[in-house]
DNA sequence: TGTACAAGTTTAAACGATTAAACATATATT
DNA sequence: AATATATGTTTAATCGTTTAAACTTGTACA
């Protein structure tokens, strides 16, 4: 075998080791404590400025940086929360992902994050693999059929805030906004502009937040409204048959509402492919914000929400449930309607 | 002050502590060390059978589970690794965090991510941060002037990969596309379609894979090439500029690639508000996919890169410098066109 | 009867930090 | 001179785990 000179793999065995108080101890010759004392600015009054001096200089010399894990494991706290969300490539959790980074960061936190996608199964392995890592708190997005897994965080006693959806029958920490009001604000913009027949497409589910979009159309809509239902796992199909349905309806709708973002690029995607025009032919309000939307020949009229609150406040409400604030606390957000000209019918 | 029954404050003191190994090995009444031997499975045939099947029990009756603190400080490892992103509320961003969060756990590892703005100094706390937390490796995509972090994490031998920009000078693992070759497909394509006059839209910047885009479109282009250079800081307006400049040139533009998403998305709105149409009086490809491309009248083509194959490139490649693989690793990828109607004229 | 070995378990150190308590030594107070 | 106090530093335990090494007891064999 060929002598090859390039080959690092022998140098490889030289891992540098991370400086660590007892190096800094040995090099200025005083013990540990000391040296953690110094480091930390505690006891200042009782030592030596000449030996602090040279403890630090030692610490900045040898590029100290403390061990978190070794802190976290003493100080039974890990500055880490964990984040679950449906999946975090959806605009709507990298969204709200991005600003429960940046609000964690002034307060210490770090992020670990996971997606569930959807799966009841998959944020319970989640839970567990959080909690096993020591994360001081949790912020979720439930998916369907996780009531156990809400009960079993209570149990266990463990700082945890739901984050758009929730149980309104199990009392806990949560941040969400008033779907019922934002469906509302939808359909009334649509019924003052004229429109009769407005039909609801909805995701078909037990989840309480989705179903409050669909509570609060028909609470306005009475017996005028038409609903089609989508299963998550099959969107696009079930997008088409229900916009299908609405169009052959006997009284045939002149607006739809979509009650979610991906329900809502599926369901512009059919319209256009049946060419049929937004606004002029069907009004179209959608939900949550995207790119698409503004991009569209008729920009979307959307329910936005208010991330920046629903993130912030979320995260607010985990700190100061770590810090042993006790009480729960449902904070319940407004939507905002943005109207645009997919809902507009030009004169 | 009125007696509150409902105030929990006095029951939060009770706050209900982790099993340890310490817990199990006085219930059952061992050490802890025989605990931990039977709980890994490690001196199997050693151990009293009986024994360790009390131990496993009381385990389980007390819902033990190991503290990944305690061991990651033990083991030197937390099968945590670190991603840096520009952002991870934009979708290239989050995309490649999904398919790098999935891939990490088939390894057993947890994904902690921060955003670095595309700021150098954000950069580096970001990398100090995740270091300080004893990442066991990190993947990072750089924004400009980071020479210096590179050099340093080379330094200190810490097991990192760069994703999607890399310094062609500095001999690192890396995996990204070649931005190249992907530029001229792009360019290639417009000429074959009969463009003479191209536009390319392109951001001001050092960034290597960036300026391998306009030097693959330049390439093709000679003489002919229009570049429209757009600072990161003022993306609509220089675009707008660009796109203006382009038009009212002696030899307008009939074609303009965008080489990027942020800059297609942006350019499609200015050409919708001139009322340009798309592909008649202008073809487009852009770079990277959303959402709003294909929703738009004119479904856009676009160059599409293999986000799949980046993520778990970069991931496996993370793990095997990890595991002590000691030669470095350059993956370069190739992007797909995908052809739509934004740039091919009807007949 | 003494030695070897196997079986089963414990001891103790280690990872890197924090911190209460103890310990020296010097200085002030009576 | 004896005692109190201030100053400066160290000792040792702790967080929860892992694991080499040591230890105990029983059994087999010469």
């Amino acid at each position: 075998m060929p002598l090859n000179l390039f080959n690092t793999k022998n140098t490889s065995t030289f891992m540098k080791k991370n400086v660590s108080l007892k190096d800094i101890a040995e090099h200025v010759g005083v013990s540990t404590a000391l040296v953690s004392y110094v480091l930390n600015n505690k006891l200042k009054d009782r030592i030596n400025k000449d030996v602090a001096a040279k403890i630090k200089k030692a610490a900045e010399d040898l590029n100290y940086r403390p061990n978190q894990i070794a802190r976290s494991l003493k100080a039974q706290k890990t500055f880490t929360i964990g984040l679950i969300v449906a999946d975090i490539a959806n605009p709507f959790s990298s969204q709200i992902a991005r600003i429960i980074e940046d609000e964690a960061k002034t307060y210490g936190y770090s992020v670990i994050f996971g997606s569930s996608d959807e799966s009841a199964e998959k944020t319970s392995d989640l839970i567990k693999l959080l909690l096993d890592r020591q994360v001081d708190g949790l912020i979720i997005a439930l998916p369907e059929h996780t009531e156990a897994q809400v009960h079993y965080l209570q149990k266990i006693n463990v700082p945890f805030v739901l984050i758009d959806r929730y149980y309104p029958t199990i009392q806990t920490n949560s941040v969400s906004i008033n779907n019922f009001n934002a469906a509302q604000k939808a359909i009334q913009h649509l019924m003052d502009n004229g429109h009769k027949r407005i039909g609801v497409v909805a995701y078909k589910t037990s989840l309480f937040h989705l179903n409050e979009r669909i509570r609060g159309a028909v609470d306005l809509l009475a017996e005028n409204a038409l609903i089609g239902e989508v299963g998550i796992n099959s969107i696009n199909q079930d997008v088409i048959a229900s916009i299908d349905r609405f169009l052959s309806d006997p009284d045939p709708v002149d607006a739809i509402f979509f009650t979610s973002n991906l329900l809502t690029i599926s369901g512009l995607k059919h319209i256009n492919s049946l060419g049929i025009r937004i606004p002029d032919q069907i009004a179209v309000v959608g939900f949550d914000e995207t790119d698409a939307f503004d991009l569209f020949y008729a920009p979307v009229s959307f329910v936005k929400q208010p991330l920046v609150d629903l993130g912030n406040a979320s995260l607010k409400l985990l700190i100061s449930t770590i810090e042993n604030k006790d009480n729960i606390e449902v904070v319940e957000l407004e939507a905002e309607l943005v109207i645009r000209s997919s809902s507009i019918i030009q004169k």
